[in-house]
DNA sequence: CCCTGATTCGC
DNA sequence: GCGAATCAGG
């Protein structure tokens, strides 16, 4: 059911984003269920890893042969299956929702860090421009988007998988 | 310790 | 291809 690889829209977010300068966690929780290292390595899979930032760690690093890894896997429960999904099928708005981004009230919009739970994550524009915000509508029940971005976020083809960003630390 | 990205390598 | 474990730093 669940396909366990980046589709193409989260791995548009994930060059975006990282693009944008966040940071791999940052990022990581911005699209949820995955950990900052699934960002990291996909990022280096893309081959878009040094962004022209940290030459430190740039420096390559003698190998290190790995004995004793057979520490227990973290079981990894996953929560497949999103059953508030369908809940958020039923809003039905604007005929358009990405024609909502232009439409996104001042007041209402969000940086990166002012996001919360309550907050929709929906990101309109280009991150590296000043112009960049978050939606920062209402966030549906235990959505990380607005009814309106939900619709996007949450394509009736295939499912997406969500989880509320954790909140900081 | 907190975090960052980088790398290796079992899966 | 994916990502946990690990490393090397700040």
């Amino acid at each position: 059911m669940t396909v366990l690889t980046w589709s193409d829209d989260r791995v548009e977010q994930l060059k975006k984003l990282w693009e944008a300068g966040l940071s791999a966690s940052q990022i990581a929780a911005e699209l949820g269920n995955v950990t900052r290292n699934a960002v990291i390595g996909k990022v280096h899979r893309l081959g878009l890893s040094g962004r022209a930032k940290s030459p430190s760690s740039a420096a390559p690093r003698p190998r290190k042969a790995r004995p004793a890894q057979h520490m227990m896997r973290v079981s990894r429960p996953v929560s497949r299956g999103n059953t508030a999904l369908a809940h958020a099928f039923e809003v039905e708005l604007e005929p358009d929702p990405i024609a909502y981004d232009n439409v996104v009230p001042m007041s209402q919009r969000l940086s990166l860090l002012e996001l919360n739970e309550a907050t929709c994550h929906w990101p309109v524009g280009d991150p590296s421009s000043p112009e960049f915000f978050f939606c920062g509508g209402k966030a549906l029940n235990s959505l990380p988007y607005c009814a309106h971005h939900s619709r996007i976020a949450y394509q009736p083809t295939g499912d997406r998988r969500r989880q509320a960003p954790k909140t900081t630390r």
